[in-house]
RNA sequence: GGAGGGGUGGCCGAGCGGUCAAUGGCAGCAGACUGUAAAUCUGCCCUCUUCGGAGUUCGUAGGUUCAAAUCCUACCCCCUCCA
C-alpha cells in the first residue's frame, strides 16, 4: 500500500532529508516543484522537466477550472494522462489568485466569486468547490483554499483573513476524499505576526492534514523578515509532516528556508526567468540580454549539464533571447531548472553530511554577488 | 523636358505659427520578475547637468513674425506620373 508519508533519513539543525510517498511514486526532500499552472511546465516538455530531477509539478486550479476545464481534464483522464506527468502533481486551490487577482474576485464566508481574467464571466469558488476541481485534476497534492494575506496587512485584517482561511480549512478536509497515496495539506497564514502564526498552526493541527503549507510569504517583506517570520513559525507544524513554503523563492530563500524546517518548494522563477532572459549560475545571476555576451564564446555555466550549457555559446544564447526565438525561452528554462534540481541535490547531501549552514553561507554570498563575470 | 509629392532625432513615422527637445512604433542600453492575467513589465534613449535646469535641433541658406519643424524665397537632394 502506498499510505502518504514522510520518512526522514537525515536531519541537521532544524533541516531535514528524506522522502515523501505517494500514489504516483517518491519524492526525495528538500524537494522543488516546477511550476506548471495550466498544464504545462512553460518551455519545457515533460521529459526535459524530468530530466533536470525534478520529481513533482505544480498544477493550478482556477486556470484550469477555466481552461479546459477541471471536468474536461477529468474525462481526459485526469491531469498526470493529460499532460502526460505519470509523477505526483501539486495544485494550489487558487489562493494565490485571491491576492494576485484581486481586483477581479469578491469575498465572503462562501468562498471567492471570480471574474474569469479571460472572457470576465463568474466563477464561484469554495472551498467544496477547489476540492472537487482538485480531484477530478487528480491532483496527487490538494491544497486548501485559502486567501493569501496580502502584505503589509495589519494584524487585525491578517487575523481576519487567517481565520477565514482556517474556516475554509476545515472545510476543505471535510470535503475532500481520501485517496490511498494522496493527500491534503493546510496553508497556514498570519502575515508577519508571531502570535497569528501560531493560532493558525494549532488550528491546521487541530483540523489535521497530510502536510502543512506555510503560505503569504514572499509576498515584499523581505528575505530577512521572510526568515524571522520562519525562524518561529515552521517548527509549532507536526515535524512527522511533509512542509512546505508556498511560491519560495531565489536559491539563497529555498536554502536559507530548508536551514529553517522547510522539505517543498515551488517557484515561478526558474521558469518566468528563463523566458525573460536571467539564468541563475554557479556565478551569480546572469542577465543573459545584456550586450556584453555578444561575443562570449564560453558556456553559460561550466559546471552545468543542462543542453544550454553543455552544447551553446552564451553568445548563442544571448542571439536567441534577443531575437525572442521560442528556443531561448526552452534553454534557459531547461538551465534554471536543472541549476534549481542541482541546487536542490547539493542541499540534500549536505544535510546529509551535516554541513548544510555552510552550504547556505556559500549559496547566499554568491547571490551576493549578483550578475558577475563569470568564469 | 512637363506635372505633382516629399526631405523631422539610429530607422519608420506624427506634428503643419506659440502649450515642441518635438506623439507613436521599432532598434538600442539597463532594470524588475518569488503558491504565473507574464515569450511580461518598467526606466533611459540630441549634448551637458549640482537633475532645478542649461545649450544646440526638424535638408541648406536667407527672410517674415513678439514667436517658425510649422509661413515666404532660393538652392540641393529623393519619389511618383506624363513625354
Amino acid at each position: 500500500m502506498t499510505r502518504f508519508h514522510l520518512t526522514i533519513a537525515t536531519t541537521d539543525g532544524k533541516a531535514r532529508t528524506g522522502q515523501i510517498t505517494t500514489a504516483h511514486g517518491p519524492i526525495d526532500t528538500p524537494t522543488f516543484m516546477p511550476v506548471g499552472t495550466v498544464g504545462t511546465v512553460k518551455a519545457m516538455t515533460p521529459d526535459a522537466v524530468r530530466g533536470t530531477g525534478a520529481q513533482m509539478i505544480l498544477g493550478n486550479t482556477y486556470h484550469l477550472m477555466l481552461r479546459p476545464t477541471s471536468e474536461r481534464v477529468a474525462r481526459l483522464g485526469g491531469l498526470h494522462k493529460f499532460m502526460d506527468w505519470s509523477g505526483p502533481i501539486l495544485t494550489d486551490s487558487g489562493g494565490f489568485q485571491v491576492m494576485s487577482l484581486a481586483k477581479l474576485r469578491k469575498m465572503s464566508e462562501k468562498g471567492v466569486e471570480f471574474q474569469s481574467h479571460l472572457d470576465g464571466s463568474k466563477h464561484m469558488l469554495s472551498p467544496e468547490r477547489a476540492m472537487e476541481i482538485q480531484n477530478q485534476l487528480d491532483a496527487t497534492v490538494t491544497m486548501a483554499l485559502d486567501e493569501c494575506t496580502p502584505f503589509p496587512a495589519e494584524e487585525k485584517v491578517a487575523a481576519d483573513s487567517m481565520r477565514l482561511s482556517m474556516r475554509w480549512a476545515k472545510r476543505c478536509r471535510e470535503a475532500f476524499v481520501p485517496r490511498e497515496g494522496y493527500a491534503l495539506f493546510g496553508i497556514q497564514q498570519g502575515s508577519v505576526y508571531e502570535g497569528l502564526r501560531a493560532e493558525s498552526s494549532a488550528a491546521l493541527t487541530e483540523i489535521g492534514f497530510d502536510g502543512y503549507a506555510v503560505g503569504g510569504l514572499a509576498v515584499g517583506e523581505g528575505q530577512e523578515t521572510m526568515f524571522s517570520v520562519l525562524d518561529h513559525c515552521v517548527t509549532t507544524l507536526p515535524d512527522d509532516k511533509p512542509r512546505y513554503l508556498m511560491g519560495v523563492g531565489r536559491p539563497s530563500d529555498i536554502v536559507g528556508s530548508v536551514l529553517r524546517g522547510i522539505d517543498m518548494f515551488d517557484c515561478v522563477l526558474p521558469t518566468r526567468s528563463g523566458r525573460t532572459g536571467q539564468a541563475f549560475t554557479r556565478r551569480g545571476t546572469v542577465n543573459m540580454k545584456n550586450a556584453r555576451h555578444q561575443d562570449d564564446s564560453r558556456p553559460l555555466d561550466e559546471a552545468c549539464t543542462c543542453p544550454a550549457c553543455t552544447r551553446y555559446s552564451r553568445a548563442y544564447l544571448h542571439h536567441l533571447i534577443r531575437t525572442g526565438e521560442i528556443l531561448g525561452a526552452m534553454l534557459l528554462t531547461w538551465h534554471n531548472l536543472q541549476y534549481y534540481q542541482d541546487l536542490m541535490r547539493g542541499i540534500r547531501a549536505a544535510i546529509t553530511d551535516h554541513r548544510l549552514t555552510a552550504f547556505a553561507a556559500e549559496t547566499a554570498a554568491l547571490e551576493a554577488l549578483g550578475d558577475i563575470d563569470p568564469l
